[in-house]
DNA sequence: CGAATAGTGTCTTTTAGACAATATGTT
DNA sequence: AACATATTGTCTAAAAGACACTATTCG
């Protein structure tokens, strides 16, 4: 075991950036520019640019030069990838994390050289879309992920803007979950967690009817008690 | 961006594994034979072995070497902790796993050449154990995930012999979540849940009272009501 | 005013938790 | 029998969900 030397492998960060958007949770997928898989959709990431660099200031960098994101949104560890034979280049092992993008005026996040599109996540789950290496699998991790926090985190606040009312809240649980909730029911439930969302002051969003008050995300990011998703 | 060349990171995994006994949560714990650290308690882990082992498979493979598991205990991905600067032989990352043993009969799994003991977590948490590197930190975010997976999942019963009584069952939500439980409610919740768990039959475990019903692992790992611990 | 959405009140059903009562073994 | 633990039953309080109703804006 003296002459011995441990092996040595490559290094890659993946995102899985979620956002709402209608009525659709979907996620930012980019064309590849190399082989392998060139042409073909992917996660947008990368190996990490030096030795030193830090897992989580490589996601952030990716995050800003590959889907333009450098306004700090929401961003946490989702699992490491590293099968053998995973990608011709070697031994690679990708480190995958889950961000959310608030709601987007409307334009898609473009970027860098390549191209980037938000797609329906149902999409890529039903596999109705192609995904480059194990793409597929990382993507319903972070959106399986996502739903569960939704429950017991604050999370969903990070799918909206700075401020936003409980209708818009509420639109971000039934595109993540994929199920109708009951807008009064919804309205006394997440006042009902302490620290969940406070008031922003004065009211806004002059739809149809009634304008909503207005909220933002509060200190708390532990919901207690949770939003639960009925047992479908 | 073409002369350039993806760094290389050494590859480690390293293994969190929890049981309960007599009514405390307790984690295996070896001692360091090598610098750095070298006499320090520490998680049971190792590098890759070579350059194409599978992740899973070199995770199993430090659960016997180290710790002489060799019969399959449940075993998942806990997280990834790599920052620069951790290990002073180089950029190193660790792919952290979460293994559940059950309740041994009492002999401490001692194994290779190191020493192994089972120590309470909360020594470790509490700080009144020093661990190498990042240990205790691994060690923290793992029974996190043990004490959040036993509310939605059969986690519970990885703690648990082949069959066992719900009072056992019960023991280890009282350890791994440092709390009493009512017999009676917690009799009746553990059976409302479809699929937790299913009796073996006969009776047995004579204790002092009335023998207890034996049950084994049901079929299914999504509690659903979950176990709810009370929000303290 | 009427349409549309925001926000409140109330009732019913379900669930969680406390705890009495009964069952079945050991000594 | 006395004791100890297992298992069942029952009551009460809290929460989840359905849904009628009121409020406030726009056209």
């Amino acid at each position: 075991m003296s002459d011995w030397e441990a092996p040595r492998v490559l290094l890659a960060v993946d995102l899985v950036i979620l956002t709402v958007r209608g009525s659709s949770l979907q996620v930012l997928l980019v064309e590849r520019g190399v082989e392998p898989f060139e042409g073909a959709l992917a996660l947008p990431g990368g190996f990490l640019r030096d030795v030193e660099e830090d897992i989580p200031a490589a996601a952030r960098r990716e995050l800003e030069e590959e889907a333009g994101l450098a306004d700090e949104p929401h961003l946490e560890p989702l699992g490491v990838y590293g099968e053998p034979g995973r990608d011709p280049r070697g031994r690679v092992i990708s480190v995958a994390h889950l961000a959310i993008a608030p709601r987007l005026p409307e334009p898609v996040a473009g970027t860098d050289a390549a191209q980037a599109w938000w797609k329906p996540v149902d999409d890529v789950l039903s596999g109705r879309l192609e995904l480059a290496f194990d793409h597929r699998r990382i993507v319903a991790d972070g959106v399986e992920r996502a739903r569960a926090k939704l429950e017991h985190s604050a999370l969903a606040t990070a799918f909206c803007g700075d401020t936003f009312t409980i209708a818009e809240l509420q639109q971000v649980y039934e595109a993540v979950w994929g199920a109708q909730l009951d807008p009064r029911n919804f309205y006394r439930k997440v006042q009902a967690a302490p620290g969940f969302i406070v008031p922003a002051g004065d009211e806004r969003r002059p739809g149809n009817g009634r304008p909503a008050r207005l909220f933002r995300a509060g200190p708390t990011d532990s919901l207690n008690p949770p939003m639960v998703r009925s047992a479908q």
